[in-house]
RNA sequence: GGGCAGGUGGCGGAGUGGUCAAUCGCACCAGACUGUAAAUCUGGCGACCUUCGGUCUUCGGUGGUUCGAAUCCAUCCCUGCCCA
C-alpha cells in the first residue's frame, strides 16, 4: 500500500473525454490502462462504445477492451477480481495502473471491493424469471423474507433483479446476501487516487449529441448490420446498450431514422446523468472542470501533478 | 369575404361550471444502486413560504354571467383546413 501502490482512477460521464485524457496521461508516466467499461470489453462493439482506437491501444497497453465475444456474460464482480490481478501484474512491471471508465459499479467493485459472492447461476435465474412472469413476485419476496429478512426489507420490490440475486446467493451459499455484504468484502491491496472529468451540463449534452451523430457517420448502423448477420439480437445483454438498442429498433422498422437519432441522443444524455449521480456521491473524487483547460494534454498534466503529489 | 376547427404550463396533449396549479406523455432536474450496471428503479417539475400545509399569479386579450369559470356569453386578436 502507499508508495508505489497508487492507482490512478479516471472517471466521468460518457463523452467527457476520458479516453483522450488517459492516453495523454500515459505519456507522462509509465503506465497501462485498465478500462472499467462494461461494454468496451466486448468485441464487435466498436463504434457505439467509443472504444479507444487501435492506434491508441498500440500506444498504451489496454486491458479489458475487446476481450470477449458479445454472447459472453460478464459482471462487475468478475471485473473486480480480474482487474485486481492485472493491477498486480502492472505493478510487477513497475508501471502505474490507470483505471479509466464510466461504469460506476465496475469501478466500485475494483477499488472498494465487492463481496466474495458466487457468480450468476443462469438456470436458477431463468427459473425465477419464469415465476415472475407468472406473477409470483410476491411469493419470491416472501421466500426471501424467510431466509434473509434484512434484504427483503431493504430491496426495492420494484426491482425483481435484486430479489433474484439475493435468492440466488442464498441458494448457492446458504447464507443471506446481506450477511455476505458485511462479512465478505474483498480486501483492497492498493491505493486508488480518483479524478473525475466534468463539464457544464449543457456543454456535455452538446458533446453527447455531436458524438452520437459522429458515431452514425462513422458507420454505427453498418456495425449493427454486421452483428445481425452474425445472428446477434438485441436480447443479448451486451447489446442492451445505448446506441445499439435504438439502431436495432430502427433496423426492424419499429422507429423512423429521425426517431432513432432522437432516442439515441436522449438515452445517451440520460445515461450520462445517471453516471454523474453515481460518481457525485464519492467524496474521494477530485473533479476536473474541463472548460478550464485548453486541451486534453493540459488536463492530463494537471491530473498528473495532483497524482504525483498525492500521498 | 364565407364555412369549419382550434388557441391550456418548455413541447405534445387531456380537461368543458366547483373536488384544477390543472390527468398523461416528452424534455428537464434530483436520487437509489454490492456479480445483466450504457442495466434496473424512485421522486420532483407555475411562483413564494422551512415541512404537514399554506399564500399568490395562471389555461390567447378584454369585458360579462355566476356564490364560484380553463370550462358559459360577448367581443377582439391569432393559427390551421375548406369554400370563394
Amino acid at each position: 500500500m502507499r508508495q508505489g501502490r497508487k492507482v490512478l482512477v479516471l472517471v466521468g460521464p460518457t463523452a467527457s473525454g476520458k479516453t483522450t485524457v488517459a492516453i495523454e496521461l500515459a505519456k507522462l508516466l509509465p503506465s497501462e490502462i485498465i478500462s472499467a467499461d462494461s461494454r468496451q470489453i466486448y468485441q464487435l462493439l466498436d463504434i457505439g462504445t467509443a472504444k479507444p482506437a487501435r492506434t491508441q491501444r498500440q500506444e498504451v497497453p489496454h486491458h479489458f477492451v475487446d476481450e470477449l465475444p458479445p454472447e459472453r456474460d460478464f459482471s462487475a464482480g468478475e471485473f473486480g477480481e480480474r482487474a485486481t490481478q492485472v493491477i498486480e501484474e502492472i505493478f510487477a512491471r513497475a508501471r502505474t495502473p490507470i483505471v479509466v471508465g464510466g461504469s460506476g459499479l465496475y469501478v466500485q467493485a475494483l477499488i472498494d471491493g465487492i463481496f466474495e459472492g458466487p457468480s450468476a447461476d443462469r438456470e436458477f435465474r431463468a427459473a425465477l424469471e419464469r415465476r415472475i412472469v407468472a406473477g409470483e413476485l410476491p411469493h419470491l419476496i416472501e421466500e426471501l423474507r424467510a431466509v434473509d429478512p434484512d434484504s427483503a426489507a431493504r430491496i426495492d420490490p420494484t426491482k425483481p433483479r435484486r430479489i433474484i440475486r439475493a435468492l440466488e446467493v442464498y441458494h448457492l451459499t446458504g447464507k443471506p446476501i446481506s450477511q455476505l455484504h458485511r462479512e465478505a468484502q474483498r480486501a483492497i491491496t492498493f491505493a486508488p487516487v480518483l479524478f473525475g472529468l466534468t463539464w457544464e451540463r449543457q456543454t456535455l449534452y452538446d458533446r453527447i449529441d455531436k458524438r452520437c451523430e459522429e458515431m452514425l457517420r462513422a458507420g454505427l448502423i453498418e456495425e449493427v448490420e454486421a452483428l445481425e448477420q452474425r445472428g446477434y439480437t438485441p436480447r443479448l445483454n451486451a447489446l442492451n446498450t445505448v446506441g445499439y438498442a435504438e439502431v436495432f429498433a430502427y433496423r426492424r422498422g419499429e422507429i423512423s431514422y429521425d426517431e432513432m437519432v432522437r432516442l439515441f441522443k436522449q438515452n445517451s444524455r440520460r445515461y450520462a446523468k445517471r453516471q454523474l449521480t453515481w460518481f457525485r456521491r464519492d467524496r474521494r473524487i477530485r473533479w476536473i472542470q474541463m472548460e478550464e483547460y485548453e486541451n486534453a494534454a493540459q488536463v492530463a498534466a494537471a491530473i498528473h501533478r495532483l497524482f504525483v503529489a498525492d500521498g
